[in-house]
DNA sequence: AACTATTTATAAGA
DNA sequence: TTCTTATAAATAGTT
């Protein structure tokens, strides 16, 4: 555009290219810049050039965010769907898979049944059925477990007592008899880990003597079971 | 930049800005064009005019997206972050979701029970064995539906009879009595609007006379209810 | 990067 | 909006 009238076509010498490109780069930078000046408006430019260097201009007054957000807006598009076509699939099937669990749920409860035919009513009731009974089964299990745990914790509580009941004897003939001091912690040695002994008896076994030996330590016959 | 040098400040008279946005947005997007052309480089240029509406130039060798795309990766930033991120959540929730109904479906069919406390369990019992109960009353009411229904066809059917002994008894006593042509669509008239009757009973009801009219058309007499 | 002849863009008016 | 045109601005080729 000036000493000479040039062809708009791709400029062949490297150097020259280069050149031009910085100096148009430049006048349209700033014929943008006074566009959005002059005329209140929002400008976004990127330019890549033959060598893949990036400049950009954008207006002072917004963001290149803003204006592509607007720009996808206005066009009702979102350029970057494909980005995420895969999470997007995984959505749409998780969202699937969540209906149709939510229908068997249903159904499973008594509703929605006008989907099921004939025969399946019949299948869902013999599933159901099944599975109350498979559950009950459970419960009985669960029962009787407790109950067997509950049988094995009064056998060790009577056994403590035996224990004690014979300790008690042994005294009476020996006071010195078989005094142990093991810090006190009976609770491990019977069979109650931690710490506490369950909330299952009322057991008050009071020493029937007075402790014999005076001051601290602990003592087989200070053992307290209470409630 | 002709008749007269201008301040480059916003234009306040609407219509000149309007005016000027679009005489210098085309010059924008020649020059725009221009060195797309002659530098071998990958323009966008997005804007916005005061009054919001929206104009874009791209260079035809390339698209919006890529180029966008291409400012991402050179500014090491993601632009749609927060869009991935949302996703990301949702995800997240659904897979929480779709694990909890999975398992509440599990423990309807008397699995995974041992998450379940002794009360808990006694509910989900009342709970099945309520949800057996409305399942079996849903298919005592199909199967009266289905009863009924079949009682209506069976009155239809019987009622075809009982007209066709009519019409048999009037044409004995006069031969060309009540003889209409409607096409032979019987099925509709009787109630079986996708024009076969229902595979539920076998009666064969032979005309029990030679038509009397020679040639085509269906005629009364040649009802069919074949299995 | 600077210069400058020349082309191009465009402000104002129609 | 488009055309016209005087003039400002941009820039191709050169230094």
């Amino acid at each position: 555009m000036a000493r000479g009238k040039i062809q708009i076509k791709r400029i062949e010498n490297q150097t020259n290219r280069q050149v031009t490109y910085s100096k148009r780069r430049n006048g349209l930078f700033k014929k943008a810049h006074e566009l959005t000046v002059l005329c209140d408006a929002k400008v976004s430019i990127i330019m890549v050039s033959s060598t893949q260097k990036l400049h950009e201009y954008i207006s002072p007054t917004t963001s290149t965010k803003q204006l592509i957000d607007q720009y996808q807006k206005a066009l009702g598009v979102d350029l970057w769907n494909s980005h995420y076509e895969k999470m997007q699939e995984q959505l749409k099937k998780l969202k699937d898979v969540n209906r149709n669990l939510r229908r068997e749920i249903r159904q499973r409860m008594g509703e929605s049944l006008n989907e099921l035919t004939y025969d399946q009513l019949g299948n869902l009731i013999e599933d159901v059925d099944n599975s109350l009974s498979a559950i009950r089964e459970r419960k009985f299990k669960v029962i009787g477990n407790q109950i067997e745990t509950h049988k094995k914790k009064v056998r060790n509580v009577e056994e403590i007592h035996r224990n004690l009941l014979l300790e008690l004897d042994a005294r009476q003939e020996d006071p010195h008899y078989g005094l142990v001091d093991n810090g006190g912690d009976y609770n491990s040695v019977l069979g109650f880990p931690n710490g506490a002994p369950p909330r299952l008896l009322a057991l008050r076994l009071q020493p029937n003597q007075p402790n014999l030996h005076s001051g601290g330590g602990s003592d087989l016959t200070t053992f307290h079971l209470l409630e």
